[in-house]
RNA sequence: GGAAAGGUAGCUCAGCUGGUUAGAGCACGGCACUCAUAAUGCCGGGGUCGAGGGUUCGAGUCCCUCCCUUUCCA
């Protein structure tokens, strides 16, 4: 049988900031399935890219002072370094800035074009005069037309739920500039999506799609599909359209082209077919990894854009839930927004890949990163059981010269193990890693029980029976030798550390396991895997010493005028009344005395103030912050604190002012 | 608001198309062992399977209602 040639994908990092383990499951889920796949004798090729385009990159650069390519660059080396470090075995790592991508995005485009699925239309849209930009919704805030809750987005409101365009928000200001943004009118281009639901129900039909991606797909499918809005007016920062000056691709055009464009620069670099993997028709397989969060994206627009432009669709879309950590979303302000960095700085790589892999299935749930859990589990199973095959009979294998026995003592137990290659093969195909590791683990235990039944230390006593301990250290390496070539893809590191011990091609290949190691010398048994500690797990989400990153974050926020200043209304305030909020344990709420008004503020002080000690002393407030409504009541202000890094755990402490001051007097 | 997924032992999760006393790992208790980086083996306690109805000879597994959590809505 032919090997499978497969070329895969995960979603490209956007170049706006740092990875995080949300990034990190995916790339993790989809290196797996790369190895597992090269393991079993396919060929597989993994490509990614950073992305690269949009306004969110072009103001981010604009606020630290770079010019984009170099926000861009510096970004996409420190993704490249992270992803490095959790051994994500990309063939290549593109940019979606890059001349392949230029290329290829128009390509599609004028074969868009060619085919007539490319309309103009003239929209209106939030506008920022001062900052000359038309602004995307994000980049609107103000207050929801439905509820009344301020600060929302200009699309949705996070309050109600309500969606509606910024036009409809009261009070609306440009985040650009903090000015009120107007209405223009601009000529945009449109992919005509509806043009193809026919040729998409049809690859839909034939795709192994996951049932909740599939059941989504039908409700837009109901609801109708709708021409897409592929232009962004100058200034972007992206790729100006060939035939449209002034106007330029919006990123989600050309970030999935990103694929096409890092194949395209791994194809030059090692001569590869490009029409093999692209053109229509092609019988390469081609496997794309995302978040549930851009489904739409990749089994919509993608496949359609593909079709429109005489490409090949994508072979699987797979789609895997949110990560959370210890059952909340990943949160700044919770400290559970743990970087990539953080993770590779104190704790190694292998043991978060096998927990993701013990969790992940082929579904849509979230999975959870639950701190205690990840170190019970990764010690028990990979130290205790696991390594512990390899360790405990090592010894025996040395002191009797340090070659394995020339034939397996047991070898109906050995073809149990190997047996298993099939069933767990059709498991990792499947992107059902949870079931294999259940699998491999129940095996482990099985192989625990052999050496606890033999007792190799007791025959070792027995000068005379040594070659019967060997024998049994024999058999027992065996067995961990198979499970080490399943769990190869999960735990490269680990694997790499065992193929020095036990030999250069010893896990190399899914189905070497049919033939067992017999009458080889082993290396020096090496230290394979250690224990976490629990203390240094939880300094993933609390981190007080972290000091080295805190100085660059100071400098994060932009440089305002005096005239921004100007727009906050502190005030002095006395507290009138102070008690604590009932089913929370941060707040307290606060009555406040503003001179000529009373106000109620909610503070999330509680850990560091009690309410009686608060009654009669004065706070700086912020007099003229929206009014924020809370599970608890409206807030009406906010009181200032000093405080340091939220993980830090030193607490936060409220600002004062020296005597003589009455409540009500203006902070400047 | 519309929609989806989930709610099974203290924790993390399996339980396929409904069928004998509901499972695993971890944690916990007891015993054994000491080869192994305190690692392993055996035994055990522990669940009204979110709540309430219904279908069925029989439901964690199907249907309805409700509650809770999470997510998606271009």
């Amino acid at each position: 049988m032919p090997a499978r040639r497969i070329l895969v994908t995960s979603a490209l990092p956007y170049a706006n900031g740092s990875l995080h383990l949300g990034h990190i499951i995916e790339a993790v889920q989809t290196d797996i399935w790369c190895r597992f796949q090269r393991l079993v004798g396919n060929e597989c090729l993994y490509v990614c890219a950073e992305d690269c385009h949009g306004t969110p990159i072009m103001i981010r650069a604009r606020q630290d002072g770079l010019t984009p390519e170099a926000l861009i660059t510096a970004s996409a080396a420190e993704h490249q370094r992270d992803f490095a470090g959790f051994d994500i075995a990309f063939d290549h790592f593109h940019s979606t800035h890059s001349e392949e991508n230029r290329y290829w995005s128009g390509e599609l485009y004028q074969r868009l074009v060619a085919r007539g699925s490319i309309v103009r239309r003239t929209i209106r849209q939030s506008y920022d005069e001062q900052a000359g930009m038309f602004l995307p919704d994000r980049f609107v805030r103000g207050t929801c037309p439905r509820c009344g809750t301020a600060d929302q987005y200009g699309d949705s409101c996070e309050n109600c739920g309500a969606t509606y365009s910024p036009a409809e928000l009261k009070d609306a200001v440009s985040t650009v500039t903090g000015t009120k943004p107007v209405l223009r009118d601009s000529e945009h281009l449109f992919f005509r999506l509806g043009d193809y639901e026919q040729d998409l129900k049809h690859w839909l039909a034939t795709n192994g799609l996951q049932p909740a991606v599939r059941a989504k797909l039908d409700e837009w499918f109901k609801v109708g599909l709708t021409d897409w809005d592929i232009s962004r007016d100058a200034p972007y920062f992206g790729f100006e359209i060939p035939d449209a000056p002034g106007k330029y691709f919006y990123v989600w055009f050309d970030a999935p082209i990103g694929y096409i464009g890092s194949f395209a620069a791994l194809a030059a670099k090692r001569g590869l077919d490009f029409d093999a993997y692209w053109k229509a028709g092609a019988t390469t397989e081609l496997h794309h990894f995302i978040g549930k969060d851009i489904s739409y994206f990749h089994t919509l627009f993608w496949p359609a854009v593909l079709h429109g432009a005489g490409l090949r669709r994508p072979t699987g879309v797979h789609v895997h839930g949110f990560l959370t950590v210890n059952g909340l979303k990943m949160s700044k302000s919770r400290g559970t927004n743990i970087t990539a960095r953080r993770y590779l700085d104190i704790l190694p790589a292998d043991h978060l890949r096998y927990y993701f892999a013990a969790k992940l299935g082929n579904g849509l749930d979230d999975i959870d990163l639950a701190l205690e859990d990840f170190t019970a589990r990764v010690n028990s199973d990979v130290v205790g059981k696991l390594v512990n095959i390899a360790s405990r009979c090592a010894p025996f294998i040395e002191r009797s010269g340090g070659a394995l026995a020339g034939a397996l003592p047991d070898p109906a137990l050995y073809d149990q193990f190997a047996g298993a290659a099939d069933a767990l093969a059709a498991q990792f195909e499947a992107r059902d890693y949870a079931g294999a590791i259940r699998e491999i683990m129940l095996l482990a235990d099985r192989a625990n029980q052999y050496v606890d039944a033999r007792k190799p230390w007791v025959l070792a006593k027995d000068p005379a029976r040594l070659t019967e301990a060997r024998d049994v250290a024999t058999q027992a390496i065996n067995l961990f030798r198979v499970l080490m070539t399943y769990l190869a893809p999960v735990m490269p590191g680990i694997a790499a550390r065992a193929a020095e011990w036990l030999g250069p091609d010893s896990l190399a290949h899914w189905n070497g396991v049919r033939q067992p190691l017999l009458g080889i010398t082993l290396g020096k048994y090496p230290l394979l895997a250690t224990r976490v500690d629990p203390a240094i797990v939880k300094q993933l989400i609390a981190s007080p010493a972290e000091a080295p990153a805190a100085p660059a974050k100071t400098q994060e926020k932009p440089v305002i005028s005096i005239h921004d200043f100007a727009k906050l209304d502190l005030r002095a305030a006395k507290v009138l009344a102070a008690s604590r909020v009932e089913g929370s344990d941060k707040l307290l709420q606060l009555t406040l005395d503003l001179g000529t008004e009373q106000r109620n503020v909610f503070s999330g002080i509680s850990a560091s103030y009690k309410p009686e000690d608060l009654v009669g002393r004065f706070v700086v407030m912020i007099a003229n912050l929206a009014p924020r409504k809370m599970r608890f009541g409206v807030s009406e202000g906010m009181v200032l604190c000093a405080s340091g890094p939220k993980e830090s755990g030193e607490g936060v402490f409220l600002l004062s002012v020296d005597s003589g001051v009455t409540p009500g007097m203006k902070v400047s």
